[in-house]
DNA sequence: CTTTGCACCTGTTGGC
DNA sequence: TGCCAACAGGTGCAAA
């Protein structure tokens, strides 16, 4: 599930659950996500007050002031807020793999049925984390440029699509919003990022930027609260330029949508729209 | 340093 | 209807 904007989204919608709370219990019922959570991390974590919930990239983070609790939702996970006293009354399901309970019974539980998401814990400048000291800047920001992106990317033979998505050039585009942004800044997904221009970098840019913030919104509307419920974002209701629809027809010009591979993803794009 | 491909998992889908 | 291969929203890492 997780793109960037589901992140967001649940990042926000966690937040004001968590915030200024203490954390009273800590449940791990399998600890083989893509890293192991460690093994004493309830002992680290009871009594520990969340001070912020903030996001780097598409991992969460929950400043318990002496460390960082760092959460990552991989390619199924989800995170849900349970409210009390109904939580006592949700038995977990069979990928609930972790809980954190809060001082007022509330549960934040993570789903993860492929477990490829992460629950860490980390002492010190959250930054200088190794998962996270060596990230790109975040696509929201004036960091991410055009300037940027023409500098990063001199004397680089790799395709634009496969670019696009490596967290050191920029964070957060996902296999959806790589394959939408290049459809809405009409460039084709195999074009050497080294000899792409200034102005189609800022088309890019900005294509990147926008379809992101629509998402969010789309996001943040179609999710009332994060309480109880399921925490389907918006943008499985939303309906794409190209992701997911070979052989359908260009919503813009008519031709047909092409699939191909790159770097063992999909990528969708119209040859008429996108050169 | 750049580029490529694998690995980690389970659940769903589509073809035969 | 059933079976099995292919594929799925991510990304760190090793190898070339």
């Amino acid at each position: 599930m997780p793109e960037l904007p589901e992140v967001e989204t649940t990042c926000r919608g966690i937040e004001p659950h968590l915030v200024s709370h203490y954390i009273a219990n800590v449940t791990v019922r399998n600890a083989k996500l893509r890293w192991p959570i460690p093994s004493d991390l309830k002992e680290t974590l009871t009594g520990l007050q969340i001070k912020s919930v903030t996001r780097r990239a598409k991992y969460l983070l929950l400043d318990c002031g002496v460390g960082t609790l760092i959460m990552h939702l991989g390619m199924s996970g989800s995170l849900r807020m349970l409210a009390p006293p109904l939580s006592q009354q949700e038995p977990p399901q069979k990928h609930d793999h972790f809980d954190l309970t809060l001082d007022d019974d509330a549960i934040l539980r993570l789903k993860d049925p492929r477990r490829f998401g992460a629950v860490l814990w980390h002492i010190g400048d959250i930054m200088c984390h190794p998962l996270l000291a060596n990230l790109g800047p975040e696509p929201l920001t004036t960091v991410f440029n055009e300037q940027l992106m023409y500098e990063k990317t001199r004397n680089r033979r790799t395709p634009i699509k496969v670019l696009l998505m490596d967290n050191h050039v920029v964070v957060g585009v996902g296999n959806i919003y790589a394959n939408e942004a290049l459809f809405r800044a009409g460039i084709n997904p195999k074009i050497a990022a080294g000899k792409i221009g200034l102005a189609r970098y800022k088309k890019l840019v900005q294509a990147v930027k926008e379809i992101l913030v629509l998402a969010i919104e789309a996001g943040g509307s179609s999710l009332r609260d994060f309480v109880n419920s399921d925490g389907k974002p918006g943008y499985f209701q939303q309906q794409y330029w190209v992701y997911g629809r070979v052989g359908e027809l260009c919503r813009k010009c008519g031709a047909t949508i092409k699939q191909i591979k790159q770097g063992q993803r999909s990528s969708f794009y119209c040859s008429n729209c996108q050169r």
